[in-house]
DNA sequence: CTGAAAGCGCTTACAG
DNA sequence: CTGAAAGCGCTTACAG
């Protein structure tokens, strides 16, 4: 009676309770994999299950257990390619563990980050990887109040509990600024990220601090790790030091923005102005001329991130970690003479 | 009293009832903008919620109403730039309405896309904008059964109560296919995308229509969509084909993949094979050579989605609509010769 | 091994 | 204009 269903009301548990002869408890017991059923009343549960094509209300499973079995991924760019890939590689490993992610993309705005936290707070995910945009959100706080879990992705956050996966930024530009000073150049300038972010801030350091130790004065112009804005810093640099020589740009998609700048400028790479980007974009190779990078592991520092969040979602460990990695030199035509 | 909470324990709608001495319906009408609340009551009851901190439980209300204020978006794969566009464009529209945006990557796999149709559906989401890996998928009329509301994205999907956004997909490949014959070619291969997608099927339609008509011979080799499935088609076309002079790619990826594809085989982009590709990835005008494009209006296609989502959710329309945009061909050096 | 009952934290007729 | 009560659809001690 009323196999077929044509009304918008969805099958629920006491449905197939009433179907398979059990109470609502016992189906609840078969679908949580709890240990003590009988096996005649599991198979009727289970097919019952499967005739009315059950799904659990995942709002009251969740509501009920105060936890879902959900992780999110907060990003500050989905079209930066770099943070793109870490989606990908995280969105495999958290799937793989039966869970689902869920992705926001906070857009470089600390306002929109806290709603997006916020949002997550209260609907009890079990854990969040934040690439943050503010590293100092009451939000984080408030989620780790709550006992949810939070990694810290690419960027680090104030909040001590948090963990964190982060790249060696400082040593990311110590690298590329000390590449370009051994192939000759001397007025080097960095198109600089916000100094809001501690990626922004470590690869300025980097920079400096190369500069400095080699006696050579650090010229630097800044964006937002936006293509445009890195347009515009770097048309700000060859403009005001026509002396340049070299460009050391803070993320890939400024990186673009200098390619596009300096070919407005009709100046040619690398023969007038040298140029080494950190992120490895899969673009880099392709680009002309092929870019020389300054790449860090994302696909593994996205599944590390996600093995971060499961050991604390399943109680493994309670001390907080942070998670470093290196960065690695691709040499390419963009820096190299001739 | 208990003024500093220290506990993990969240606020509720009762801890704000008793500050500011109402009961909890009441703070629950003053915080959905329910007309009818004293304005003396309505004053206790905001600045109890800001002295406590309160933010209600989305699930908890979610479960009441039936509906939450969050859709969802489910694309094929995040990595692709084509969509990676259109989600920063969804996501902005969305946040503008005061709704959330929830991000899914079904990674070109049917039973994922099922797996997070079918998660949103119990989850009670208001609407789900999907570019579908499985167009029939038993989720879309499960979704649209319980009433939520599905537009199809990209490419359509069976069940025709969903609203649609596309390309024009067989103009795209027309145009494409079109162009390189009138810059003299005649042996015109294809990377194209799978047959499971109505993009991948109208793509090969379109090339094939114009081959046919010119009394051509179309070559085609299939793809995924991906990087390096664009690399092994194109290598397979080169290979069979030695006279090939151009080469038509069905999506960006792809593209990159054929790019690849013919420098490993050291031929002369577009001395010895000419290229054109469906997509406008920003990376277009910086490869080596520029990439002569098939663009479609991504941004305005993604609002458009959104828009017609909203006119669902809001009651404004019921009937199904279906909106088509053209391509644009941007000639660039990929494809001409000199 | 299993069911009746309470409860997760909200919202919304209903009654006043 | 406002409160008491029921209920959204689950899960989980509790008792048997």
């Amino acid at each position: 009676l009323r196999e077929i269903d044509h009304t918008p009301q969805r099958i629920q548990i006491r449905d197939v309770a009433k179907r398979a002869g059990v109470s609502a408890a016992t189906v609840s017991r078969v679908l949580n994999g709890r240990a003590e059923v009988r096996s005649a009343a599991r198979e009727r549960v289970l097919s019952a299950v499967v005739d009315l094509g059950y799904r659990p209300n995942r709002l009251a499973r969740s509501l009920r257990r105060k936890a879902s079995e959900t992780v999110a991924m907060v990003v500050s760019d989905i079209e930066n390619p770099h943070f793109a890939e870490a989606v990908r590689a995280a969105e495999d490993a958290v799937y793989q563990r039966g869970y689902r992610l869920l992705l926001c993309n906070s857009d470089e705005s600390a306002s929109k980050q806290q709603t997006y936290l916020e949002t997550l707070a209260a609907e009890c995910v079990s854990g969040v990887i934040v690439a943050p945009s503010d590293p100092a959100d009451s939000a984080i706080k408030r989620l780790l109040d709550q006992s949810i879990h939070v990694v810290a992705f690419d960027r680090t956050v104030a909040d001590p509990r948090a963990d964190a996966v982060i790249g060696n930024n400082l040593d990311a530009t110590r690298v590329a600024t000390t590449h370009l000073i051994d192939g000759g150049h001397s007025a080097i300038g960095l198109v600089s990220g916000p100094l809001e972010t501690t990626t922004g801030r470590d690869r300025l350091a980097g920079y400096e601090d190369v500069m400095r130790r080699a006696g050579l004065e650090p010229r630097v112009e800044f964006g937002g790790f936006r293509m445009d804005e890195g347009e515009q810093a770097a048309l700000r640099l060859v403009d005001s030091s026509p002396r340049l020589s070299a460009l050391v740009v803070a993320n890939n998609l400024m990186a673009a923005g200098a390619l596009k700048a300096l070919r407005a400028r009709g100046l040619e790479i690398p023969g007038d102005v040298a140029l080494v980007t950190v992120d490895e974009p899969f673009w880099a190779e392709f680009v002309d001329p092929p870019l020389t990078t300054i790449a860090q592991p994302i696909r593994l520092m996205a599944t590390s991130a996600v093995d971060l969040l499961f050991e604390r979602i399943e109680g493994r460990r309670s001390e907080s970690r942070r998670l470093t990695f290196d960065f690695e030199l691709h040499i390419r035509a963009s820096s190299q003479h001739g």
